[in-house]
RNA sequence: GGGCGGUUAGCUCAGAUGGCGAGAGCGCCUGCCUUACAAGCAGGAGGUCACUGGUUCGAGCCCAGUACCGCCCA
């Protein structure tokens, strides 16, 4: 014992000395290597101004553990980093510090100086989140970092555009989008966040021009029929069919509009009239484009009014609404108004609502690259696990709109299209032309708008590796394997990147898709900044380890399913490492000096005399086979809880405290030596299937041991082979036979408050030779482990009086114990048994007296169901027996 | 309105292809600083598996419907 080793495990230096060493060594870098099967995740690219969040945590959590087991599994393993340019996001947190700091707007700048500061904030912030995900131990191949605005990333998006646009896939178009007031920039549908909103229905009468009729139409915009040019009804509905083709009289601006049938009117929504702004919703649009309606925009960049408002010209959207109803109240145009719940479009960057706004944008005509995306999925060459994601991402491929590409920011990829001064040609163009094609002109502009941060992630899985150059990466790592991420951004990203992928790469992205849950809090709400609710995981591994954080949200979360989260659960991970902990403590405090390598790499070699031996290695076996098929199954909770179990419960309570009597003074030094190197085996290999879960500490404990260790870390360690013939059922039916044994005798002790440090003597009486065989042979497991003074064990013992009893299947306990027996507490713990056992004996009889059952129930099942009605019955007798002889 | 998930111990959750005495962690009760670990050890209490029907010899699990909670889409 030369070393002392603190009793309570100490995370902190030992996670920041193994990350670094593991970067020194060069762990975490892939090269293609034909030799090697290829694995390769790349990583959903966190925003650069992101902070970690439990999210993150969790999601990277997930891809660290499966680099870091088909690392060990012998694959030439890739995790490829990197981060998003994030536009809108990254645009705005810089304007917030220009304007806080110094006064400014990016205008006050100009586009160059603003985007320079940007590329500060970025060079300066840009890495947080970088740090962050490896203090959580992620194993990137940080030497391959990527951002979307890197020089080759930006060539891909520009090479993209150019193909698309010359395939005819990118279009420029005026169209109805989703405009966010606040950013002043369009927005894709998918960055629309539809939230529930209380408003009004507002009934509003249009006169009918030439008479003194009104039309009644409704609507939840007031303010928008100022753009109004046409009022509509359903062409099979009844109730208007004699208004068409009458016009009605706008109120306030008095502007003439026509009154039409459009099969898209809803006859039950409001009076079944509608009033048609095409320039300001979607479906009016289309309705305006039907019946060539005049389109009138009414609003400005900023959602103020504009000069087609007449009277409400310069008013803010909301106040017009306000002012707007007062009017049309004092003017008796207001019918009535309905407390109406409908769904708003909010920013998803700002939370501000989103106004439909007509203007001309880039779009990307997405069925032709849908339907091959499509069938990928369909065919199953793509899997999604859970599989129900399957159903939702066909469902939007189905239905897929086109995409809204262009956005009015300073920071992103600026669109490679180019516009002559002169004459106006159009030029799309891999480089900035010198002069126009059409008039050779040199003044020509660049298109001002950038493209969607999208734009450049769907391009992820392979412009990382350097596409649309041809290099080693892309052949030897493409298609990738796995992509985790999490639901919110199947249609931002999954479905994108599959889209491209087969586009410009000619094949999937990726095999798999999992999709983890999401972290909510205790009482299951969401984690948001603005809720306050979220947990920090930066502070929870500073409190509790990086390992116990990813110990406790892999223990939490089944397959795909959301969790919910308090901070008290990481006390979990932080309780298992300090057991882990203390089992190595147990083994270098007994080894001392004795050299535990025993020569060999598998613990199905060690040798191993006992019983107990051959129970440990089956059931470490079952572990490794239980393990290493959840990890090929995306099933990560199960094999978690699976060690958590076995090296918990079956290696310490029962193995190491086996063990204590062989490591003892006493003991011979071979035996000694014998039993630690088991015990130090098995403990290896569960530091093993613990590495990816648990990085830091068990290659702490890895490293301590005192054993071989030719590859120098864990994590480039062997995977353990599956040894399905070290499994032993028998060994493991004997074990049980002491383990209940044992577990009998400490239930009694417990019942009859028997003091843990008192021995107690036992008679055992056994009916079975061969388990009397066993049980004198290991009777020391019973002395040992029940705490045992002297133990009788043979067919016909003498049964001493008064006692307490148990009965297991073919054994009567019998602990003698007069004087400390508690008659009472032994005949309500009697009592207590036999009424659990009859009610028992009632079910399987109920079952066995049915025919059916009997007929039709499989063979074994049937038999032991009899089996058990028998033993059962025994038992129930000999509990009555000792009840009766407690009366005496 | 359409789709999906959830409802199992006081709390947070497990329970492939229906055959258990329905499990775990935390919490609770009892006894223990038993020389690896009190962040621990031993023992124990606690559940009509949301509800209603159905299929089946047999349902927490399969089918239909209902209720509540949550998410996505329109």
């Amino acid at each position: 014992m030369q070393k002392t080793i603190p009793k309570v495990y100490d995370p902190h230096a030992v996670e920041e000395k193994w990350y670094q060493e593991w970067l020194e060594k060069g762990y975490f870098h892939s090269e293609p290597n034909p030799n090697k099967k290829p694995y390769c995740i790349v990583i959903p690219p966190p925003n650069v101004t992101a902070e970690l969040h439990m999210g993150h945590a969790y999601n990277n959590t997930i891809q660290d553990i499966f680099i870091r087991y088909h690392r060990m599994a012998g694959d030439e393993t890739l995790w490829m980093p990197g981060t998003d340019h994030a536009g809108i996001a990254t645009q705005n947190v810089v304007e917030r510090s220009l304007a806080r700091e110094e006064g400014l707007t990016r205008h006050d700048l100009g586009r160059e100086k603003f985007v320079e500061r940007v590329w500060q904030w970025q060079r300066k912030y840009g890495s947080t989140i970088i740090s962050q995900l490896k203090r959580l131990g992620c194993s990137c191949d940080w030497e391959r970092e990527r951002f979307t605005m890197d020089e080759g990333l930006s060539k891909a998006v520009i090479e993209v555009f150019v193909r698309l646009y010359e395939r005819g896939l990118i279009y420029r178009g005026r169209y109805i989008i989703n405009w966010c007031p606040r950013c002043q920039t369009a927005l894709s549908d998918e960055e629309a966040v539809h939230q529930d909103h209380e408003g009004n229905l507002w009934y509003v009468r249009y006169p009918i021009k030439g008479s003194d009729k009104y039309v009644i139409v409704a609507t939840t915009r007031p303010e928008t029929m100022l753009g109004d040019t046409a009022v509509a009804a359903n062409p099979s509905d009844e109730r208007h069919r004699e208004l068409m083709g009458k016009t009605a009289i706008l109120p306030v601006i008095g502007r003439e509009l026509p009154i039409i049938a459009d099969e898209y009117v809803d006859p039950s929504f409001g009076t079944g009239l509608v009033k048609v702004t095409p320039a300001h919703d979607p479906n009016d649009y289309l309705i305006g484009q039907r019946h060539k309606l005049d389109f009138v925009n009414i609003l400005n960049e900023d959602a103020t009014l504009n000069e087609n408002a007449g009277p409400y010209k310069g008013y803010d959207r909301f106040a017009c609404r306000e002012e707007l109803v007062e009017q049309l109240k004092r003017e008796g145009h207001l019918e009535k108004v309905e407390r109406h719940t409908h769904a708003v479009a909010h920013c998803q960057r700002c939370d501000t609502i989103l106004e439909p706004f007509l203007s001309e944008q880039w779009f990307v005509k997405a069925k032709p690259l849908a339907e091959p995306a499509l069938r990928v999925v369909q065919e199953g060459r793509i899997k999604f696990y859970p599989e129900r994601w399957t159903k939702v991402y066909t469902t939007w491929m189905e239905n897929i709109r086109d995409w809204c590409i262009s956005r009015q920011l300073w920071w992103g990829h600026r669109i490679p299209v180019y516009y002559c001064d002169d004459c106006g040609h159009m030029m799309v163009k891999r480089s900035a032309p010198e002069a126009c094609e059409g008039c050779s002109s040199r003044n020509i502009h660049q298109d001002e708008d950038v493209l969607d941060t999208w734009f450049s992630s769907w391009l992820w899985p392979f412009s990382t590796m350097g596409w649309p150059e041809k290099t080693p990466e892309l052949e030897y790592y493409y298609p990738t394997q796995l992509l985790a991420t999490a639901a919110e951004i199947i249609f931002f990203w999954v479905a994108r990147m599959i889209m491209a992928g087969l586009e410009f790469m000619g094949d999937i992205p990726f095999a798999d898709v999992y999709i983890n849950g999401t972290v909510r809090d205790e009482i299951g709400r969401k984690m948001s900044k603005s809720l306050g609710n979220g947990i920090d995981p930066l502070l929870m591994i500073k409190k509790y380890s990086a390992d116990a954080v990813r110990f406790s949200l892999m223990m939490l979360a089944s397959e795909g399913q959301d969790i919910n989260l308090s901070e008290s659960r990481f006390e979990m991970g932080r309780n298992f490492s300090n057991k882990i902990w203390n089992a190595y403590r147990f083994l270098a405090l007994n080894a001392g000096d004795i050299p535990l390598d025993s020569g060999v790499q598998e613990v199905a070699e060690l040798p191993g005399e006992e019983l107990a031996d051959a129970w440990i290695k089956s059931k470490y076996y079952r572990t490794v086979r239980t393990v290493t098929d959840g990890l090929n199954q995306y099933r990560l909770h199960e094999g978690i809880s699976t060690v958590h179990n076995f090296f918990w419960h079956d290696y310490c309570d029962w193995y190491l405290e086996l063990v204590k009597a062989r490591v003892s003074d006493e003991a011979s030094p071979d035996s000694k030596r014998a039993a630690l190197q088991l015990a130090t085996g098995i403990m290896e290999g569960s530091m093993t299937l613990l590495h990816p879960f648990m990085p830091f500490i068990t290659e702490e404990v890895w490293q301590s041991l005192n054993c071989h260790h030719e590859t120098g870390s864990i994590m480039v360690s062997p995977w353990p082979r599956p040894y399905d013939n070290v499994i032993d059922p028998q060994a493991e039916a004997q074990m049980q036979v002491l383990q209940d044994t044992i577990t009998a005798i400490r239930n009694i002790r417990g019942e009859m408050s028997v003091p843990p440090g008192k021995r107690i003597n036992a008679v055992l009486k056994v009916s079975d030779n061969k388990t009397i065989g066993l049980m004198k042979e290991y009777s020391r497991y019973l002395i040992d482990l029940a705490r045992l003074n002297e133990l009788t064990i043979a067919p016909t013992p003498v049964i001493p009086k008064p006692a307490a009893r148990a009965f297991l299947p073919g054994i009567e306990v019998h602990i003698p114990l007069a004087g400390i027996i508690d008659i009472a507490a032994e005949e309500a713990r009697l009592k207590k048994e036999l009424s659990r056992v009859e009610a028992e004996i009632a079910a399987n009889e109920a079952k066995l007296s049915n025919e059916k059952f009997v007929s039709r129930a499989p063979e074994h099942v049937v038999q032991s169901t009899r089996q058990k009605k028998e033993e059962l019955l025994h038992k129930a007798e000999k509990l009555k027996h000792s009840l009766d002889q407690l009366q005496e």
